[in-house]
DNA sequence: CACCAATGACTGATTAGTCATTCTTTAAAA
DNA sequence: TTTTAAAGAATGACTAATCAGTCATTGGTG
């Protein structure tokens, strides 16, 4: 791809990011997108078929942009607690550090615009949680939860304290409420 | 007010509830929503001036059913233990009942089309949770965690338990996964 | 008859998407 | 080195459809 053309497609994307998040997809007029992005209306439509066609390309993009954030410096020799709060740290940084991309996936990961197909494409990135969940509860290391219960308090959590740090805008003190977050978490999850 | 009057507005803000659910704020045009309520395009504009008069008042209604319903049977006298998880059931219990309104909360409590006022008027209905949490830290019930973060844990672990029962379709495992989720959350914010 | 809720055709503005044209790039030919 | 020409990226005026909101008229009720 040559670079001219990657870097109308950024900007197109760029601007579609910051806008469906701030105003939605209904919310935000193609017209719009193009002109925060500094192109002709016709551009967006030389990239994108559709508007519904752009953000399905922009939520398998930004899913795997939060995805290998999340996995950085996941040691697998380390002790299951430590992993586990690596991870869970990292989803926290990842979402505080890159607050629009957290607010996107939050309002778009459920919404009727995104197929089914890319969903599933996007979350194939995510099956290592998966995998790491099953091994705490075959090591013993996770209490006697249901699988999904067990996956969605770990995620959900997370964007619970993400949400915190952003709404409040405590940025500067995300280490300690990572920290007092984890240990709430744990302290329920874990075996005795 | 007329009871005439008021089975068209019921059923403008009924329709409305669907709709904006489940195509978000711009997605449904004020025609659909006639449509849907049975009534002429101008009706809509007798009761509500504007679209989106119409949604401020529908999420002030909602979020008041809401708190009502969490509000059932929650007995000041019992023990601290007993409340929370009264209060707690009754959010997860609340959210599996009225799918829509559940919905409806997450999609527009922090968007823009809600005024600050609607969204501080609705928040008053909710003063008796941070009331209790406050309780809970004084008496040494809850750990030692900041205000903020206990609430958010609160309010966000039900609605993932709420989510995780609506999306799997469990919904005749609801006592079981309340159980376990509340179990989870207390091991995780009690003291000791 | 008097009243007013209910109606739906209507308006100007805005929408997603089109397409004939212009501009830019590249590389071969002179 | 300069000229030319082919390819396709970029453009923005344009369209049919749809939008939120208006208002003169209608119809039911007390």
């Amino acid at each position: 791809m040559d670079k001219q053309v990657k870097d109308k497609k950024t900007a197109i994307m760029d601007a579609a990011l910051k806008l469906f998040t701030e105003r939605g997809f209904h919310g935000t007029s193609t017209a719009q997108i193009s002109k925060e992005a500094g192109v002709a209306t016709g551009t967006l439509f030389n990239y994108f078929p559709t508007k519904e066609d752009l953000i399905n390309n922009l939520y398998f993009e930004v899913k795997g942009r939060l995805s290998a954030c999340i996995k950085e410096g996941l040691d697998s020799e380390a002790p299951f607690e430590g992993r586990m709060k690596r991870l869970w740290s990292n989803f926290v940084r990842c979402g505080v550090n890159k607050p629009e991309e957290f607010l996107f996936i939050g309002q778009f990961s459920s919404s009727p615009y995104i197929t089914k197909i890319t969903r599933e494409e996007a979350m194939k990135e995510y099956e290592f949680i998966r995998a790491l969940v099953e091994e705490g509860f075959r090591n013993g290391e996770i209490g006697n939860y249901s699988m999904e219960l067990a996956m969605m308090i770990l995620y959900q959590s997370s964007r619970a304290v993400v949400s915190l740090i952003l709404d409040t805008g405590h940025l500067q003190d995300t280490d300690e409420i990572i920290e007092e977050g984890f240990e709430i978490l744990w302290r329920g999850l874990a075996k005795n």
